[in-house]
DNA sequence: GTCCGAATAT
DNA sequence: TATATTCGGA
């Protein structure tokens, strides 16, 4: 009745065509659950009381690939007694009531999971699970047949869940706004350690609950309260394939650390029952401890900045910062470690500007932002020029994040000392950074190709930066003559 | 109890 | 280096 390695090598489709026994006294729940299944194209059977289900066993034990089998709130028995006899068939018990005595007997007598209701299809898909590791752990099995149909029809099942989950790098930046969380690690697709194999989110929080809390006398352990923020203002975290804005795109939710108390608790979010992500995620204890990282990316970091600068760096406090971004499943803390960063970069830059260099620096600051000082660029993006117009659509240098408020889209704001100037176009302002920290800030034409003496200029070139990215913007001026451009202002 | 932010850890 | 986590103080 169970599948062995060598029936998988030569299963084409699996897990398609997957037979699963359903035994639930529910009927309107094995109907919803025998319709998610079907629609993955596994094949169900039902049956409402476990005699049924194992007459139908031992008359057609090569009928039944796994078996998913409800645990009443009153009457275990039949729930158990199936469990006892069918040892031989991976048996996955699910119930709506969690007390830990129930899944440890469960487990005990041979469940290879135990899944909270409502069984959701990202837990129904990966039902195939327990049939590969029961497969492979049989003994005796030839692992040097090749498993390719397998392997390749799981890739392909397994895909959207990988994408929606993980995003490449490349991805991320094409998702504007999107946060990306990163996983730590990558789990491993089938498990060779003791089986039962841990698949499914339940099963990690079973674990957990195992670790640190006691079963409550059948009361619902509700995890949503745990995975919200304290203020109540906790978003669902997309789990699957993010185009849309505004979320985070968490390919790993992790339990959160036992002993965090509830303030300060990250809104990752995740919604236990529809993650696969945590159902992917491997080994409990420390691993699990880690909160997945979230990925700054420009346009992400493009959110915080307008958020800084909506509120005055003053003003600019994490949780305020965070309402401003409206990002789902950031959380206030990321924003803290990440206004902390910002702001120590300002730091170490703003008094090399503020003293020598161009003390008519923050005039030109105040042009476009008054009361805002100059921004700095982040430790990777050093030795980059990162130029931008001073008019028109702001520059997107694809690979270049301006670390700071004015770093996107100068807002122009022309004021009494620029109304002389003539139209503006072909103006650049630029700003770079070599390794000794920031440097360069200038403005000019680049028609021309000669600096506006009306216009402040702080420049310490980096030739061949300024060479490229020059060129880049059409400029024409030489590295000679940017040379030549002071730290002045004339009118 | 909650938040902030510096210090520290990963 | 970037980000998470810790911890003391407000």
């Amino acid at each position: 009745m169970v599948c062995t390695a060598n029936d998988l090598s030569e299963w084409k489709d699996f897990p398609k065509g997957l037979r699963v026994l359903l035994l639930d006294e529910d009927t309107n729940s094995a109907a919803e659950i025998k319709s998610k299944l079907e629609s993955m194209d596994y094949i169900v059977y039902t049956f409402r009381h476990e005699n049924e289900a194992l007459s139908a066993i031992s008359s057609r034990p090569e009928s039944f690939h796994v078996a998913i089998v409800e645990v009443g709130a009153s009457n275990n028995n039949g729930s158990f007694k199936f469990l006892e006899m069918a040892k031989d068939l991976p048996t996955i018990m699910t119930s709506n009531i969690h007390c830990i005595s129930t899944m440890v007997k469960c487990i005990a007598l041979g469940a290879v999971e135990f899944l909270r209701k409502p069984l959701s299809e990202d837990k129904l898909r990966n039902v195939w699970q327990h049939v590969v590791h029961k497969a492979f752990n049989r003994g005796g099995n030839d692992l040097t047949k090749p498993l390719k149909p397998v392997k390749d029809s799981l890739v392909s099942i397994l895909q959207p869940q990988l994408e929606n989950g993980k995003p490449r790098k490349g991805d991320s930046k094409k998702t504007e706004g999107a946060l990306v969380v990163h996983q730590n690690d990558h789990e491993p697709l089938a498990r060779n350690d003791k089986y039962p194999a841990p698949s499914t989110p339940q099963l990690e929080q079973g674990g957990r609950l195992l670790d640190d809390r006691d079963c409550h006398d059948h009361t619902n352990y509700s995890e949503e309260k745990e995975n919200g923020e304290q203020d109540g203002k906790a978003k669902s975290v997309e789990t699957t394939s993010g185009n849309r804005t505004n979320e985070v795109n968490a390919t790993v939710g992790q339990p959160q650390e036992q002993r965090e108390t509830k303030r300060d608790r990250p809104l990752n979010g995740v919604d236990p029952e529809d993650s696969r992500a945590v159902a992917e995620k491997p080994s409990p204890n420390k691993a699990n401890r880690k909160k997945s990282k979230v990925d700054w990316t420009p346009e992400l970091h493009k959110k915080f900045v307008e958020a800084v600068d909506q509120l005055g760096i003053d003003q600019a406090i994490p949780s305020r910062i965070l309402e401003l971004m409206k990002v789902e499943g950031l959380t206030r803390q990321n924003v803290a470690s990440h206004l902390q960063k910002y702001r120590m970069q300002r730091r170490h830059i703003l008094p090399k500007e503020d003293d020598r260099k161009c003390p008519q620096r923050h005039r030109l600051q105040s042009y476009n932002h008054p009361n805002k000082p100059i921004m700095a660029f982040p430790p990777y993006y050093l030795n980059h020029v990162v130029p931008y117009p001073m008019l028109g659509a702001p520059c997107h240098s694809p690979t270049i994040q301006m670390w700071g408020v004015q770093g996107y889209y100068p807002p122009w704001q022309p004021t009494e000392s620029w109304h002389f100037l003539p139209p503006l176009q072909g103006y650049f302002s630029m700003f770079t950074q070599n390794s000794t920290g920031f440097r360069c800030c200038c403005a000019m034409d680049t028609r021309s190709g000669v600096s506006r003496t009306c216009v402040e200029h702080h420049v310490v070139l980096n030739p061949p930066f300024l060479g490229l990215e020059l060129l880049h913007w059409g400029c024409k001026l030489t590295h000679t003559s940017l040379c030549l451009i002071e730290c002045r202002k004339k009118r």
